[in-house]
DNA sequence: TTCCAGGCGTATC
DNA sequence: GATACGCATGGA
């Protein structure tokens, strides 16, 4: 991890990110885009603009401490994505894939935060989703956390314009304010235990409960698979993917994930 | 107007 | 366990 301390700036020197392939393409919802290459968001409630491409990015702003406590984990970069693109490279498909977007890394995002926008998610689209937790995000002036949100109703959430969604919302914050269900606990649980553990919450079925364990607990083995994903799994892994990525073919998705939605998306 | 959006809950077989 | 259907909302 290379960078450097510019005024109130961190200068950042990484070669495999670009900001549209991590924060416009669906992982997080807190992201807007202010420029080219640039953007302005949150993790939980940390605030941050960043801006940049080819190796070099400049977060407006930050403190070393911040940047290594907060932006240094979310951005994942004490991992070496070079060298995860090269182990998926033995596959063809996934080369391509890794090809195509090079500066796709993992978010570590917030638990919490992870299972409430990816209960959003569902049958919703992403300028929709955006809109529905920044709304609620400034109704409360922070992200809110399950304690406050434990009180709330349908009809209270209604300013979210969430949707059949809202009760799901409600539901998650009563499990989790109550310790019903424990996200720490079920971060260092065995894999499909965790995923069993947090679909006692309605509104979180296998697609939304991998996307938590995925982006929310850095669980690398959650393979989300939706309406894409699937599409994928149909037309190149019939026989299932290859068993060598399987410690990280939640990273291996997302490289996917974003092929097939852009590639094969603009095909029709 | 109709269809669809990173699904899920429920009913039914 | 597999499959069909409704679901709130808003943009295309």
């Amino acid at each position: 991890m290379k960078y450097e301390i510019s005024g109130s700036d961190i200068i950042l020197y990484e070669d495999d990110l670009e900001l549209d392939d991590v924060l416009d393409t669906g992982q997080a919802f807190r992201w807007d885009k202010i420029g080219e290459n640039a953007y302005f968001g949150y993790c939980l409630d940390h605030p941050l603009e960043i801006s940049g491409t080819k190796g070099r990015f400049v977060l407006k702003n930050t403190s070393e401490e911040d940047f290594l406590n907060v932006w240094a984990p979310y951005f994942d970069l004490g991992t070496d994505y070079s060298a995860l693109r090269e182990l998926y490279s033995a596959d063809p498909v996934l080369r391509a894939a890794c090809g195509f977007s090079r500066g796709i890394r993992l978010l570590r995002q917030d638990g919490w935060e992870a299972l409430v926008s990816f209960i959003f998610s569902s049958n919703n689209n992403i300028t929709r989703i955006k809109g529905i937790i920044s709304r609620l995000a400034v109704h409360y002036g922070h992200f809110p956390t399950a304690g406050e949100l434990c009180v709330e109703t349908p009809e209270s959430l209604g300013y979210l314009r969430a949707g059949f969604r809202a009760k799901y919302i409600v539901d998650a914050a009563q499990k989790v304010a109550s310790g019903e269900v424990d996200l720490k606990k079920a971060a260092e649980l065995p894999y499909e235990e965790a995923k069993a553990e947090l679909m006692k919450i309605k509104g979180v079925g296998p697609k939304v409960a991998d996307c938590v364990l995925l982006s929310g607990m850095y669980r690398t083995e959650a393979f989300p698979i939706d309406v894409w994903m699937k599409r994928v799994m149909e037309e190149y892994y019939k026989d299932g993917l290859p068993q060598e990525f399987y410690g990280t073919r939640g990273i291996a998705q997302l490289y996917l994930f974003n092929y097939i939605r852009k590639y094969k998306g603009e095909e029709k």
